[in-house]
DNA sequence: AGTGCGGCCTGTCCGC
DNA sequence: TGCGGACAGGCCGCAC
């Protein structure tokens, strides 16, 4: 379910909590997520967290380190389902409550995940290396991402565009709901070739994306179905959403109805007339 | 190498 | 009210 926006919110979230603690321990309840939790990850025990990072929509907690070159630490993915949130250690787990970190002075970080489509790993430095983060692509909202390298990333392939802007080793982040915002904002059809896009129509998205994202984080991510901060609360980026999951309402741009197509196994949003 | 698909899970909603 | 099926925001691993 999180995109970047949310992971983005949920770090933000969790970090004051976190960095500087002592990890207390570790309660597992439910091993069983997308990979089954590994006993590295009790290593955790008894040490500092020494920063709080996301790479791609990867949380990394590092542990005992100075700035950032901690040895090893903690990696938790949220899946399509799960959330972090900052509570007393000693509330009582709801349903899907499948791990706490728990710190120093009484308080925990507690995932909760019914599709336990999430992740709890253990990584030794550098994180970059570790097999889930070695081959992503650039962050959108960083530098090495722009229109001339999504274009130059394009040539020669033939899928659409959307399945192309949300491949992680292309660009990370970039998940359903965005990646369906992005093309409306700049005017291209989702499905049409990523490899024949021009490279001023690759600036306008590349563009896109990031306002995108940018704007999602300032509003604290999008809750459609079951999206939460790490305070329990919604984000509030939903009524900002222009095509997604507005199928046959009318386009805010030019008012023909919105339409929904499967492309790569996924609901995409597009305006017809506006997006070619 | 690029592309498409199956699978991992549970919850919700919709039509019969 | 019950039941089956489709669908949901991710992403790995496999076959072609």
């Amino acid at each position: 379910m999180p995109e970047l926006p949310e992971v983005e919110t949920t770090l933000r979230g969790v970090e004051p909590s976190l960095r500087g603690r002592t990890i207390h321990e570790i309660i597992v309840r439910n091993p069983a997520l997308r990979w089954p939790v590994p006993p590295e990850i009790y290593q955790a025990e008894g040490r500092v967290v020494s920063h709080c990072r996301r790479r791609a929509k990867y949380l990394l907690f590092g542990m005992d380190g100075d700035g950032e070159d901690a040895d090893g630490g903690l990696l938790i993915h949220l899946g399509m389902s799960g959330s972090l949130r900052v509570c007393a250690a000693d509330d009582s787990p709801r349903r899907h409550d499948h791990f706490d970190i728990v710190l120093d002075g009484g308080r925990c970080i507690r995932f909760n995940d019914p599709r336990r489509f999430g992740t709890l790993l253990w990584w030794e430095a550098p994180a970059e290396a570790h097999p889930l983060l070695a081959t992503l692509g650039p962050e959108p909202l960083s530098e090495a991402f722009d229109g001339s390298y999504l274009w130059r990333r394009s040539r020669g392939r033939k899928g659409a565009v959307k399945n192309f802007i949300m491949d992680g080793k292309v660009v990370v982040g970039v998940g359903n709901i965005y990646a369906s915002e992005a093309l409306f904002l700049s005017g291209i059809h989702p499905g049409r070739p990523a490899g024949r896009i021009s490279e001023t129509r690759y600036r306008a998205l590349a563009d896109s994306i990031r306002d995108v994202l940018g704007r999602a984080i300032r509003h604290g991510g999008t809750t459609l179905r079951d999206f939460l901060n790490s305070d329990g609360n919604p984000g509030y980026f939903a009524q900002e959403l222009l095509v997604y999951e507005r199928e046959g309402k009318a386009c805010f741009h030019c008012g023909a109805p919105v339409r929904r197509r499967v492309i790569g196994q996924r609901s995409s949003y597009y305006c017809a007339q506006c997006q070619r």
